[in-house]
DNA sequence: ATGAAGAGAAACCAAAAGGTTTCATATGCC
DNA sequence: GGCATATGAAACCTTTTGGTTTCTCTTCAT
């Protein structure tokens, strides 16, 4: 009943669908314009618009006889969340702007500078188990 | 003599290597110690760490006989740049945020809430032929 | 009512992905 | 030298993926 689910990170692997969903920011379109844009067939951009469905990505309106899809882009968060447990990691200034602007919380991360010198870790290592 | 590449949108798409990734955040570790976290052997996680070495995703240091891999988070700000240019057609509150912080050009796309009626665009779609 | 247009479902196929086991090579240690 | 450790390469197998063609179902227009 809860209908299928798709991994957003599996959705967005594939170059095709993310040229879709790059087509569908700010405009709704049926299925047979959207597939104008592809050297491939109807029945294939029906497929990945699935997919696209059932990972968030995209909502259908039934409109007469055509599905219209829209865009979705907050399913894009989950990826966007899980790249921003590194950016503490990384050195790019922007980034370092944004753990200030944009972190509530700056717990459970290991900020770097702190690291205890990586080198002698052999016997016990935090096994983190992490979520994802 | 480039070597090779691999599109890192894939790269992060396996499970099994978005917790790789987690697990070298902040701690560069062997093989052999990757390996026992994961119920895969240690060929197969050998070749994941090549393919996110192929995606600039991490990097090996060999250290005696052993390699030591160690995570390039920057590589992820392409899948960062990516969703960002979604982030004006979202709600999210933090995303309005960044959207000021973070952009230095804001052409090229059209903002939310300057839709005109998307409900009649039969005839003339803007052929985007978007960069992804 | 009848035919055309829009779209998903089914069955099928080739290639890519993720794993395994086996083999080869380099380095460390006595 | 000789053996154990660390790791990648090769060959191979199975499942998943992206695509196709054909068929069926709706809905619109005449």
């Amino acid at each position: 009943m809860t209908g299928e689910t798709y991994d957003i990170f599996q959705a967005i692997a594939d170059p095709t669908r993310r040229k879709m969903i790059r087509l569908l920011a700010g405009q709704e379109l049926p299925v047979t314009v959207i597939s104008k844009h592809f050297p491939i067939s109807r029945t294939a951009v029906s497929k990945h618009l699935r997919i696209l469905s059932e990972s968030k990505l995209v909502n259908v309106k039934k409109v007469g006889r055509e599905r219209r899809y829209q865009l979705q882009p907050e399913a894009l968060s989950e990826v966007k969340e899980w790249i921003s447990y590194f950016e503490p990691f990384w050195d790019n200034k922007i980034s370092k702007l944004q753990h200030y602007v944009e972190k509530e919380e700056s717990s459970e991360i290991d900020p770097p500078g702190s690291e205890g010198d990586p080198g002698e870790e052999k016997g016990g290592f935090p096994d983190l188990t992490p979520p994802d």
